[in-house]
Order: C-alpha cells, then sequence, then structure tokens
DNA sequence: CACTGTGAAACCGTTCACAGCG
DNA sequence: CGCTGTGAACGGTTTCACAGTG
C-alpha cells in the first residue's frame, strides 16, 4: 500500500491470518449487539448472519484464537466478546490524534464509533491558524506546531490523517518521527513510511471507482452486445500503443 | 460482506481479477499525476513505485488489459490513463445520491474526488425536515420522501449511505426498490440486499481496530515476555469457555 | 539491451465435509 | 444429536524468473 513496508509479513509464527483479523471487528460488533440483548450464546451460524459471512469461515477464524465453543451448544457471547476484544487490543484505551480539521475530520472527531470502544481522540491539530482553539466535538483545535509535543504528551500511537493531498506526506513524516507507528490515512495518497509503521487506507473515490466498474459490467451484460449505450470498445482490437490514442482525458 | 450477494462469483468469462480491479483506480491516480507533469512515458517499476505496488504485480495487472506497453520503452501514459478510465467506466458521468447529510454526508459532498473523476452528486437526502432546502457544498438539500423521485428522474444507480446505523437497511431497502445497484454503505452495518446488487463498505471503526490489533502486537514484541505494561494474557492457558469468564465488557 | 508479458511456483484464503465431542 | 473444530481440496493472488520483442 505504501511504498515502505506497510504491514509486517503476517507470517509471524502464532499469527492470526490478516484476513481473520479485517473480520474480528465485524464479529465484535456482532457479538455487542447479542450482547445488549443478552442472548447467553450463539450458534456458528447465527452469529456468521448476524456478520455477514458464512459459518465456515467464522468456524475457521475463530478456531486460531482458540477453542472457545461448546460443541453442541454453540459461542457464549460474553465470553467471546472478551477475547475478541482483548486479542484486537482494545481493552486498554488508545490515545488517537486526527490532523486535518476539515470537514472530514469534524466529522471523525463527532464520530461515535471512535470513542465508544477503545479509542479517545486525544487530540484535534490543524494547519490553519483561524482554527486554533475553536472546539470541534467539544475538543479545542491545536495548531500543527504543537504535533511533536501533543504526540509525546499523550502517548499517542495512532494518528488519522484528514488533510489534503498535498500535505499528508508531510504530515505522515511528523507523525512517524514523533514516535507514531500507525496511519490511518484518508487523503488520496500513497504514503511512504519506515518499517514497522503500518499504515491503512480509506479513500473515498477508490471505492465508487469500484462500484462503477461493476455497474458498467451489468449494464453491458443485460444488453450484450447490442449497439448504442455503453460502448464497450473493441478489447483485443487496437494493440498499437499509440498514433491513435483518443482525445479523452477528461481534464 | 451483505448477507445477500455481494459481488457476483467474479468468474465472468473473461473477468479481470477483483484484486486487479481493485488496484486500477491507483494506477490510475498515478498516472492522471504523471500525465499532468506531462510525462509521456513510465516503466512498470516507476509507475509501480508511485502506485505503491511491485512492479511484478502492476504487469500481471496490466497483462488482463490487454498489452498496451512497448518493451524495452514502458507505458505510454494518456493511452493507459484512457484504457483504465474506459475499463472503471469512467469516460460517462455516474450520477450519485447521497443520503443522510450529517458531519460525514456533508464531508463526503464537499469532497472534489467525487466530482473530479466520473462521478457528479446528483443530489442530498436526509430525513430531518429542517435540513431540507438548506444547501450543502451548493446542493440544496431534500427531504427522504423524494428520494423514489430523485433517482427515477436522474436515473441514479449508485447511492451512499451515511446515515446512523438504525436508518441505513431501510434507506438501503428504498434505494434498491427505486433502482439503485451499487451502494457505498458508510454506516457501522450489514446490510442485506437482493442478488445483482453490489455494497462496498467503509467503516472507519474497524479500521482503527484493525491498527490496534498491530499496535498491540508490536508493544507486546518489543518487551516479550515483560512484566507489566500490555498484559498479553495467556494465549493458549484457560480454555474452558466458561466458568472464569473475567468481567471485562465496557458497557 | 531494457523492458514487457507471462507461464509456473509459492502462497494465502475460502469452502467442503466430516470426525469428535458435549 | 447438534454443533464445533479442523484436515484436505480448491480457487484466487502474488511472486518468481525468464522468454520474447521493439
Amino acid at each position: 500500500m505504501a511504498t515502505g513496508r506497510t504491514h509486517r509479513p503476517a507470517t509471524r509464527s502464532r499469527g492470526i491470518p490478516e484476513a481473520t483479523v479485517a473480520r474480528l471487528p465485524l464479529y465484535l460488533r456482532a457479538l455487542t449487539a447479542l450482547s445488549e440483548r443478552s442472548v447467553p450464546t450463539v450458534s456458528s451460524e447465527e452469529l456468521a448472519a448476524a456478520a455477514g459471512v458464512n459459518s465456515a469461515k467464522l468456524r475457521k477464524d475463530f478456531s486460531y484464537l482458540g477453542s472457545y465453543g461448546t460443541r453442541g451448544v454453540g459461542y457464549d457471547v460474553e465470553y467471546l466478546v472478551y477475547q475478541i476484544s482483548r486479542e484486537l487490543g482494545l481493552t486498554q484505551d488508545w490515545p488517537v490524534v486526527i490532523v486535518g480539521i476539515g470537514n472530514l475530520g469534524a466529522a471523525l472527531a463527532n464520530y461515535g464509533g471512535f470513542a465508544s470502544r477503545g479509542f479517545r481522540v486525544a487530540a484535534l491539530i490543524d494547519a490553519d491558524p483561524a482554527m486554533a482553539g475553536k472546539p470541534v466535538a467539544g475538543i479545542p483545535v491545536q495548531h500543527t506546531d504543537e504535533l511533536e509535543k501533543i504526540i509525546d504528551d499523550n502517548g499517542v500511537s495512532i494518528g488519522v490523517i484528514a488533510t489534503p493531498a498535498g500535505a499528508a506526506q508531510q504530515v505522515c513524516d511528523r507523525l512517524v518521527a514523533a514516535g507514531v507507528t500507525s496511519i490511518l490515512n484518508f487523503a488520496p495518497t500513497v504514503l511512504s513510511v519506515p518499517d514497522g509503521v503500518d499504515v491503512r487506507k480509506v479513500d473515498l473515490s477508490i471505492e465508487l471507482q469500484i462500484l462503477a466498474f461493476h455497474e458498467q459490467r451489468k449494464a453491458g451484460e443485460e444488453a450484450a452486445g447490442e449497439p448504442g449505450a455503453v460502448p464497450l470498445a473493441p478489447k483485443e482490437s487496437g494493440k498499437g500503443p499509440d498514433g491513435d490514442v483518443p482525445a479523452v482525458m477528461p481534464a
């Protein structure tokens, strides 16, 4: 994802597969809902349905954590909530800083899901001096100058970047230099980070583009081989790399 | 992801692998940047670095699109931009509706990346009557009552859900009933949709939880087998599913 | 000669199917 | 008997290494 190594080789001896890790939060959410309704146990089938996966996958996933179920019965909801929380490291509180308090940064600061489980917004940081001191989601925005001090004082190891693309790498470098080792990047840029720093990327326009691809597929399919509509241009025909480049390019 | 089938089996005869599709937007962005700097050609090595992947993967990816490179030289930037745009369906304009104009919805409406490449925000929809008529990002918010009419009038096939979790499934059902076949879901819920509808999910708290997992790993590792600090609870010891359930559970 | 395009190998993730256990 | 836990089969993805070509 980033140029430097992004997440370690995933081949730690006792490692849980990445794909499984990515689903644990899903299970945890479903379990928490059950817990709130005081449901004592679930079968893999029921829980899988609630989490939107199939039961075989869920059982395999849980098998990496240990044998936490009871054959013939299912899983103890409370117990699993605890085990998964612990595995994810949510039994401790992670202080998080958000850098870039524009529309998105403000939305993130206000997002309830942050504060609720294991995360605490330790500070909001923005480069605009006019923002400094203004409270967003009840937290006063601080100026970028303070970044290193904030990271250090609060022992922050997770940073969220919600700046414009142009500023992202620079902010990233400062976060990393100050000791942050996990970054959630909302800016549409590839970040490069040193070994040992994890970057996850959330990119709205990429998600839309993937949807558009499938959408186009559907359209092309339902009227397969029809003239008009989506011009499913020659796939194998024009191989010559230049000469007849259509003058498209939106801008 | 969702309960109903989410994306088709990916085994369309001439299909481009999902993993490749997910990277095309990345390549496109890197290429667009090169194009703006009037760079005429790139090697797979250079482009791969810019996109944050390795060159073998990039070449394999491009090989699914056809033979668009020149051996000994590289790829023609303009030509590739066009080919990838076409493959992703971005040579047409996709009208998109955003439902739920809270902090996040507003951020999305203002997000430049939406409008810039192939997407147009056709309407903003919110359930709060007080919002109706108020412009956000220059577009007046419309009431949920109008949803079906808006979808229909604008020929919208892509919807973005930025409502609270509780409203998401209901909004989703209405979008689908009105003809939307691709959904980008920001609400922290599993959506169930009928066959043929694609759902992609963006979940902030899940991303953070995945980072927390790796973060905890790092902490446990650098002081392996030390007392104090992160209590790396017994991994293989307590197997008995109940009896000694720690009374944790944050709420 | 440098770089693409691609078979083949290695790897990872998912699904199947059933043995094993409460 | 019902449901978990898991080895084995499968399919997709990444990486390797090099033949092929402008």
